[in-house]
Parts: structure tokens; C-alpha cells; sequence
RNA sequence: GGCGACAUAGCCAAGUGGUAAGGCUCCGGUCUGCAACACCGUCAUCACCAGUUCGAAUCUGGUUGUCGCCU
């Protein structure tokens, strides 16, 4: 595999990711230790404090050392998303080629890894728009189907391919034409055709569907013998529900539920279970249709994970990460 | 052994003569500031056989199976 020698001053990145449960964590560590590398944890919910054993996230002695980023900088009160991710991660990035480190983003969520490896720019969305309380309102009086029509006529294209069910992403498109004046789907077009600035390696994980099921079905069994009720307890006395925004994790969701009174604990259980299968194969599906993607099947290595961190390095080598 | 009830997709389940609702699962997909979010799509010919009828998942007879009750 011949890089161009442009391509070999790019910055270095890697990225490990692949559906829930798949086993991420684990190779990432033995990865990081190999190149020398830092993780930046691509996660949703592990930014927060406090939710540990519903998010799987690292334990401190598991680290072995490696430096993690992006891992419990937020309080369960705060908000998220992809633009402050980006910005944090980048500038992580920076920070640990500084040192001389090889910079590995390490998580499952999809949306996030695409923000930074093409450097998506989303647009300043600044201060309370009073459109999107606006939107709202427009919303419940006249339905979803004319919040859509509205779409369509500022941008058809757009229109098009959100559906009018998906009111999320219609209010989105609305917003962003009556805040830029720019569509939405023109922007997004233009943002399609970015070009990596790094020297990247995009590693996703994968098994055979059943048995990633049932991974996924055991470590839910073994998050609540590891103490998830104590958990959902903590932050419920804390003032955390239903409600609060890092609430809509799985796990969280729906052992809130089940705080509220709404479900029986078997229910919020089952219900994890299978939120979370419902959840890998959304995973899956989205880094399907990522470019430049390279798929680790666990089979494919006889299950053996010395293979795949050979395979990982050999391509490291390749393409000049590491030498 | 006798009596009775029931048999519709992987599961739950509508439908009593006019050409198979719905929900869930599974599977597939969308996604560019809530993404562990939000949203979309596909999936059966009605246990089997024979009959009645222009036409049956729906009626009749038989077979098989399941459940309940009785001896």
C-alpha cells in the first residue's frame, strides 16, 4: 500500500470502533499501548460523572496507564453533543501529537467519529433561537405533516428526504434555513465532499450477530450484579430522571422508567437488552455506509485478539502511522 | 377411553362467505448541533385432506395436534 508523501504529513488518527458490546475497550488499551497512543473516548454518555456501569465505561485499573480523554467531564446535568464534541476532540488531537503520541478515537458513536475525521462544520447555532420555540408551537397546532410542508417549500430537498415523522430533524432543517438563510441539504452536500485532514485508519469491530446479541444480553445481566440499581439510586437522590438529558442513554432510560414507577424492574431490564441490540444494529448500519472503513470480524481472526491487533498494526505500518 | 374447546407469520392477535387488521421480534435502511437520539421500510395466504359454493381463514365431514374437564 503506497501513500503519497502528502498524505504521510497528514496527521495520524486512528479510530476502534464497532456496535455495543462488541469489545472496543479491550483492544484499544492493548492498541494504545503497542503505537504508544492515547485514547479520546467517541461516547455519548461516558462524558458524563457518575454513569459508569450503564455506560460500560472504562474502569480506572483497566487504563493500564493509558491516558484517556473525553471520559467524565460533564455533570449528569449537563448538555451534549456533536459540535462541542468535535471542538473538544480536536483539540485533544492536537494535544497528544503534540506530545508525540499517536491520538486513537475509541467509542461507538458514529456521528461523533464522522465530525471529526471530516471536520464537519456545523454551522454557529447561536443563543435561544426563538424559532425553534416558535417551530414548536407550530408543531402542536398544525401537526407534523405542516411543519413539513413549510420544509419543502424553503427546502425541497431536504423535504424530501427527511420524513414528515421525523419531526427532530425537520425542525433541524427549518432552523438552520431560517438562522443561515443557507439550506440544509446544500450545506450538508458541500460538507459531504471534505476531505479528511488526517492520516487515518478507521477500524470497526464487528461479530457475528448472534453472538454479539449475546454479549450484549450478558453484560447487561452483569452491569446490574455490578451494582447499576446503586447507580440509577446515586443519581436519582442526586435529582437525575426521566427527564434529564443524559437520562436518554440506554440503561438509563429505562431504569428511570422503572424509578418512576412506570415499568417493574424484569421490564427495565429486558428492556435494555433489547434496546441495545436495537441500538448495534443501528451501529452497524451507519459505518456500512461509511467510507474507508475497515471491518475486523472477530471470526474472521479465530476469535483471537493478538491476530487483530497484528492486523491493526500491520496497517499502521502501511500507511505510515508507524514506523 | 369419553366429553368439550381451540388450531391465523418467530411471538401476541383481529377477522364468521368476497379475496388475510394491528402490535412486537427478526431483517434492511435514513442520519452532517439532542445521535445510546429521532425516523422509515420489508416479512403469512390462515394445521392437513376432502367437500359445499361463482367465491372459504371463515360453512360441512374427516385427519392430526394442543389445552381443559370427566371416568
Amino acid at each position: 500500500m503506497v501513500k503519497s508523501s502528502n498524505e504521510s504529513k497528514k496527521i495520524p488518527l486512528i479510530i476502534l470502533t464497532g456496535p455495543t458490546a462488541v469489545g472496543k475497550t479491550e483492544l484499544s488499551i492493548e492498541l494504545a499501548k503497542r503505537l504508544n497512543g492515547e485514547i479520546i473516548s467517541a461516547d455519548s454518555i461516558q462524558v458524563y460523572k457518575g454513569l459508569d456501569i450503564g455506560s460500560a465505561k472504562i474502569k480506572k485499573e483497566e487504563m493500564q496507564g493509558i491516558p484517556h480523554h473525553l471520559i467524565d467531564i460533564l455533570s449528569p446535568f449537563d448538555e451534549f453533543n456533536v459540535y462541542t464534541f468535535k471542538e473538544l476532540a480536536v483539540e485533544k488531537i492536537h494535544e497528544i501529537t503534540g506530545r508525540g503520541h499517536i491520538p486513537i478515537i475509541a467509542g461507538g458513536t458514529g456521528f461523533y467519529i464522522q465530525a471529526v475525521l471530516y471536520e464537519i462544520d456545523f454551522k454557529e447555532n447561536d443563543e435561544e433561537n426563538s424559532c425553534r420555540l416558535e417551530l414548536e408551537s407550530i408543531l402542536k397546532e398544525k401537526g407534523a405533516v405542516y411543519l413539513h410542508e413549510l420544509l419543502k417549500e424553503c427546502d425541497p430537498e431536504s423535504a424530501e428526504s427527511i420524513h414528515y415523522n421525523n419531526v427532530k430533524r425537520v425542525m433541524r432543517a427549518l432552523e438552520f434555513y431560517n438562522e443561515t438563510g443557507e439550506k440544509l441539504s446544500e450545506h450538508n452536500k458541500k460538507q459531504h465532499e471534505n476531505i479528511s485532514p488526517y492520516n487515518f485508519l478507521y477500524f470497526v469491530l464487528n461479530n457475528d450477530r448472534d453472538v454479539l446479541y449475546e454479549r450484549i444480553n450478558r453484560r447487561v445481566d452483569i452491569m446490574l450484579q455490578e451494582g447499576l440499581e446503586d447507580e440509577i439510586d446515586k443519581l436519582w437522590k442526586m435529582g437525575c430522571n426521566k427527564e434529564t438529558f443524559s437520562m436518554q442513554g440506554i440503561g438509563y432510560r429505562e431504569m428511570m422508567s422503572y424509578k418512576s414507577g412506570d415499568i417493574s424492574l424484569d421490564e427495565a431490564v429486558e428492556l435494555i437488552k433489547l434496546n441495545s441490540r436495537h441500538f448495534a444494529k443501528r451501529q452497524l448500519t451507519w459505518f456500512r455506509r461509511e467510507k474507508c472503513v475497515e471491518w475486523l470480524n472477530y471470526p474472521d481472526f479465530g476469535n483471537d485478539k493478538e491476530k487483530m491487533l497484528g492486523k491493526m498494526i500491520n496497517r499502521c505500518i502501511e500507511t505510515g502511522i508507524m514506523d
